[in-house]
DNA sequence: TTCCTAAACTTTTTT
DNA sequence: AGTTTAGGAA
């Protein structure tokens, strides 16, 4: 027998071995799924496959570089570098930006991040001439996602009945009207948003016979992981590109299904049978991460959910400790505890920073875990923030580097082409869009023609310089690295110099924050492979600036490095900690109050628990506060009705939280006391009197120190004089500021101020080009 | 055009 | 509470 198979259970080595035609693997949490994935993909080198022929689709850069790591130490010497292994995202956008062309996009197309998209949809929402207040552009891209998921085109979501009257029931009936504006648009920047990458990919497979068969053909064995996750586009894909050999594998555990609110929709797995007839399943039931109560209440939990493949998962693992369950009064309370909690564990159990992580159901919870940490001088690392590209200087930097690669990125060009200022304000901008839309140009176009689009004096000659600095960079491309590059455009632009020559704070780190990321692009061009696609080669800007976008804020940070681990629970999907802290265990926050108004969305939140249990291998601890601040109020609320899904004997209720003595489940459930309290909002328990502190009289005091004004009504005639007729000693009437004398006129012709005494509002500098005075005589 | 303040909105989860 | 936006002032 092979070395690789020696340590994998009878299941395991036989999901392994099953090499040939559609195989559904059913990975219980923590049952050794990456490690059958990994070994099935050496199996099958070692059988004499090809490593260029094997294809493995992932949800994150770090399931994909774990996995590609693990490959590659089983093999050893072997050569793993042919493999694809990466995202859904990743592995899409390198095939599209090979065959782009076929669809009419550059091969250089932009990829949009969700912010870029936004702004597309507030553009093209504010173009059709609809309120921007009500289609709100968050709101409207949801929407737009959703249908991109689900493979909806702009034109069958405009006569889908369905879909129509939803969005008359949400009075927003011009959705799809917006969604068809920006899908052209996109079109029209070259730019491909996050969802784009699997809905072009699959129209590109559809409609192109010859590349499907290529594709087919180089993929002859294919490796999904996370399969209960995937969306209709990733599934209908999947099929296309498995439908000559079949040998598609599709690991997934539906209890682990937590991604619907993303188009996912756990249907593929539960049918993935009637898919492919002939699928062989294979169950793995043992766990090898958690102790036997953390998986005793995992699968009690479990069980409350309706329809599920039937399993039982069991482990050989010791018993191990109860769960522990603390109650505090506040937010603030529960971060005091878990970090008191964490250092007991440090003293007493030998246990690491690395080895504790803290969980929670939305990011807004991590602050008050935060500053306890910081306060008890714990090292921590938050998960789950911005990603360091999307950071404002970083955007604005890497904006020019996506002009130079695709003029037509409307959205690159507006962030840059006044930064930093060169005299093309709004106005001009607006002009340019304007000239744009009607003639179906790109705005760069319009630009590259400022003077035949009328454009003139100081803006003309701005923009001029504008295009020529552009195009001179553009020029490099095909001559110069991605960081040559790079470091020219930041020299050239006055970039790089306006922030060094700020010395705020914020400004000393915005200019770090640049050197970082060239020292990333150099990275980036001289390491030898690229170790995100495993690929040789393409080192130029655009390949860059298309692997960035697609990485996250958990992608720059080291999982390894020895510090508390802070992440939603989405986030921590995948891995595994000696020990969970569990926070914020109270309704309305986890069940979420927005995930409870179908049964099907309660279970995805009770599978959310499920895997936040599974996280765990040896000790978890389940907390929730009394109060907690929400939106900047203080709210009470009652502990979660997952605890109540626990069976008592699996508790231990004797911590006490934050210096507060846990009063068990009694007081827990919410008793007719605490409900009666929170009957009379006028009654304050001590804890929000306490916590509340009256502030409104300090704010009120400190405005109050600003100088009056004093109200003035402009008279009924009141109608603005021409500023050139203005001369010293006049009396003026202010629209605002009332009736005064002008005492001097200074300042350029452009921009003249004068400087007028208020009889009511003492002196002040007004400039003529903007405020509208009267000459009263 | 740019800066400042007040108001409004946020908070479910992410490639 | 903190952050982003809109509108007004200069």
């Amino acid at each position: 027998m092979n070395d690789y198979l020696k340590g994998l259970n009878e299941r395991q080595r036989e999901a392994v071995m099953t090499t040939e035609g559609p195989l559904m693997i059913v990975a219980g949490a923590g049952s050794g799924k990456t490690k059958v994935l990994t070994t099935r993909i050496a199996h099958l080198m070692a059988k004499g496959v090809d490593s260029f022929n094997i294809l493995a689709l992932t949800f994150t850069n770090k399931a994909a570089a774990e996995m590609k790591e693990r490959v590659e130490h089983i093999l050893a010497n072997r050569e793993a570098r042919n493999l694809y292994i990466g995202t859904f995202h990743s592995v899409f956008a390198r095939i599209l930006r090979a065959e782009a062309h076929r669809i009419g996009y550059p091969n250089a197309f932009t990829i949009y991040d969700t912010d870029d998209a936004k702004s597309v949809v507030k553009a093209v929402t504010g173009e059709l001439n609809l309120d921007v207040q009500h289609y709100k552009p968050n709101q409207v891209y949801n929407r737009i996602s959703g249908a991109k998921n689900a493979l909806v085109s702009p034109r069958e979501y405009l006569v889908d009945h369905h879909i129509q009257q939803e969005d008359m029931r949400s009075n927003r009936p011009m959705i799809g009207q917006i969604y068809d504006a920006y899908a052209k648009r996109c079109f029209k920047n070259g730019a491909m948003d996050f969802d784009d990458l699997l809905y072009k990919f699959y129209e590109l497979l559809k409609n192109f016979p010859e590349v499907l068969h290529k594709y087919q053909h180089k993929f002859k064995y294919i490796m999904i992981d996370e399969y209960q996750d995937t969306n209709p586009a990733q599934y209908e894909v999947i099929k296309l590109l498995g439908a000559a050999h079949e040998n598609v594998c599709v690991v997934g555990d539906d209890a682990q299904s937590i991604y619907s609110f993303r188009g996912a929709t756990i249907q593929n797995i539960l049918q993935f049978q009637k898919d492919y007839d002939d699928a062989k399943v294979i169950k793995l039931e043992q766990n090898y991460r958690c102790t036997q109560n953390i998986l005793a209440i995992a699968n009690e939990v479990i069980k409350q959910n309706k329809g599920q493949i039937p399993k039982t998962l069991f482990t050989e693992n010791e018993t191990g400790e109860k769960i522990k369950l603390v109650r505090t009064m506040t937010d603030n309370d529960e971060g005091k505890f878990i970090a008191d909690a964490i250092q007991e564990l440090r003293l007493r159990n030998h246990y690491t920073n690395k080895d504790v992580a803290i969980l929670y159901r939305t990011n807004a919870q991590s602050r008050s875990f935060e500053e306890s940490l910081r306060r008890h001088n714990i090292p921590y690392t938050i998960f789950g923030g911005i990603s360091f590209y999307q950071r404002k200087e970083i955007k604005d930097y890497i904006a020019y580097l996506r002009l130079i690669v695709n003029p037509k990125d409307e959205e690159a060009l507006k962030r840059i082409i006044n930064y930093p200022i060169r005299g093309i304000g709004k106005t001009s901008v607006d002009r340019a869009l304007l000239a744009a839309n009607e003639r179906d140009m790109s705005m760069w176009e319009v630009l590259e023609q400022a003077a035949y689009f009328g454009f003139k004096g100081g803006t003309l000659t701005s923009i001029e310089e504008f295009v020529l600095m552009i195009k001179s960079f553009a020029s490099m491309i095909d001559k110069q690295n991605a960081y040559d590059i790079a470091f020219h455009v930041g020299k050239q632009t006055g970039f790089v110099k306006e922030l060094f020559n700020d010395k705020s704070t914020e400004g000393v780190q915005r200019y770090e924050n640049v050197q970082e990321l060239l020292n990333s692009i150099k990275e980036f061009v001289e390491t030898p492979t690229n170790e995100e696609s495993g690929e040789v080669g393409d080192k130029s800007l655009s390949a860059y600036l298309q692997q960035i976008v697609l990485l996250t804020d958990s992608d720059q940070k080291d999982p390894n490095a020895d510090t508390v681990k802070l992440m939603t629970i989405h986030a921590a999907k995948g891995l595994e900690y000696p020990v969970v802290f569990l926070g914020g265990l109270e309704e309305g926050l986890f069940p979420n109050q927005m995930s409870l108004n179908t049964r099907e969305e309660l279970e995805e939140e009770r599978r959310l628990f499920y895997v936040a249990i599974t996280r765990a291998k040896g000790r978890l601890y389940l907390s929730y506060a009394n109060t907690r601040y929400r939106f900047g109020q203080l709210v009470q609320s009652d502990q979660s009705r997952f605890i109540n899904e626990i069976p008592e004997q699996y508790l231990d209720h004797s911590y006490a939280g934050g210096g507060v003595k846990n009063q068990g489940s009694k007081w827990g459930q919410g008793s007719a006391f605490e409900r009666m309290q929170r009957g009379f909002p006028q009654g304050g328990t001590p804890a929000s009197k306490s916590s509340a502190p009256e502030k409104t009289h300090v704010a009120s005091l400190i405005q109050n120190n600003k100088p009056k004004e004093v109200a003035h009504t402009p008279s009924a005639n009141f109608v603005p004089s021409d500023p050139a007729t203005l001369a010293e000693g006049m009396r003026v009437e202010h629209q605002k500021f009332g009736f005064g004398t002008v005492q001097k006129l200074e300042g350029s012709s452009h921009n003249p101020v004068a400087t007028i005494l208020f009889e009511q509002n003492g002196e002040k500098k007004i400039m003529l080009n903007y405020a509208k005075l009267m000459i009263v005589n």
